[in-house]
DNA sequence: GTTGCAACCGGAGGAATTTCCGCTTAATCT
DNA sequence: AGATTAAGCGGAAATTCCTCCGGTTGCAAC
């Protein structure tokens, strides 16, 4: 696995330079560390997910999971890389309506649908992320999802603040109010996609 | 002060029937807890609310605190209490156009402008009440506005689940965002303000 | 007054997160 | 190979949230 969002100590977006050298021994930890969290998730739930025990599971010092994750919060992002990297792909140069080639109302309602499933896909992570300070929740995927947004919405709604706009389209679909509209609500997951684009189409529909 | 959301226990919603008598020494630890707490946050911040150290400061175990408040969004919620009903009373019983007596969509923006006030008056409490897990946090205040939108929104929408839409209007000025936006993205409260009145205007307007 | 008991009290303690720091070791340079 | 050193290591300890339970007390009924 390459290294993705979890480096050392701060919660940072992927750096594509030249990737200073980690020591072997480290980079073995992380592996045994991702590793362990994983298999722990699968077993017994992200919601009991703790670092005391993945430390002890993998057989190193709870230091060592802090000094590679910086917190919970960067496990959590390391743990989701891998089809994080997969859905940024997909809509920043995969084919359309989702990447570029359509217009930008319809891509914004690709995207929001597409988001809607990455969100139910990972849904226990997806809640620990959101579990972070803002300070480190708004740095992870949302930034890029925020961008990406901002980007479309300007082409077709120029009249009002695009990055307000933006993260009005995001908020709704956050894991915690997806996840209560479907146990609680009883919402069904197409329920859910239709009212997304029910939004996109609200939003992205110029008017007089 | 009235006993309000910060009932022993749970957390509920206001009750109006017989409030069951409660005994002098626990009225009054209930007070003193809460004035402690108030304290606290004017001179530490909200973010720096221990449960331990408001025990400690007044004078009471930690226990009481907790068979008191639930725990720390129980807490919360007594001391937002006040200003939260003066605001649940604007828009169920107050003057048009948040309360009764003028057109849906007209109260749906004078509900979010309001609401917008609300969070940013209250920010760091806000703040505190988010960090609850969502069985709690959907529970409070967010209950009743959602409560209040669906009514609304089903009289101008109904072709789209108004559940969802009022999940969809709230989301975006949940209180994270908007001290997000605020400090972050360097955005006004008025241009929030102006933002919410485009996202009710967009979902308030029906459409073929 | 006395009494009975339900409600209340306080704080010890478990679980989890996170910080800190003295020791160890991998990688590099000579 | 040997020395140097920055990076890494582990776990003790501080902090916080919350639960639990043996002892205490307000209060209503007699």
């Amino acid at each position: 696995m390459q290294r993705g969002y979890a480096l050392p100590v701060s919660h940072q977006l992927p750096i594509v330079g030249q990737p200073q050298p980690e020591r072997a021994d480290a980079a073995r930890n992380r592996q045994k560390i991702i590793q362990v969290a994983a298999r722990m998730i699968e077993l017994k739930g992200a919601d009991q997910l703790s670092l005391d025990e993945v430390a002890r599971e993998a057989c190193v010092g709870v230091g060592t999971v802090y000094r590679r994750f910086g917190d919970r919060t960067g496990l959590v992002f390391a743990l989701i890389d891998e089809r994080e990297r997969v859905f940024q792909e997909a809509f920043m140069n995969g084919p359309p309506p989702l990447g570029p080639g359509a217009g930008a109302a319809e891509r914004v309602a690709a995207f929001l649908t597409a988001l809607v499933d990455r969100v139910v896909d990972q849904q226990d992570l997806m809640l620990l992320l959101e579990l972070g300070s803002p300070k480190v929740r708004f740095r992870g995927p949302y930034r890029l999802y925020h961008t990406h947004l901002t980007r479309l919405l300007a082409e077709v709604r120029p009249a009002v603040d695009p990055r307000f706009l933006a993260d009005a389209l995001l908020a709704p679909l956050n894991a915690h109010l997806i996840s209560y509209q479907r146990d609680e609500r009883g919402l069904t997951v197409e329920a859910i996609k239709a009212g997304a684009r029910t939004l996109a189409q609200a939003l992205t529909q110029p008017r007089a």
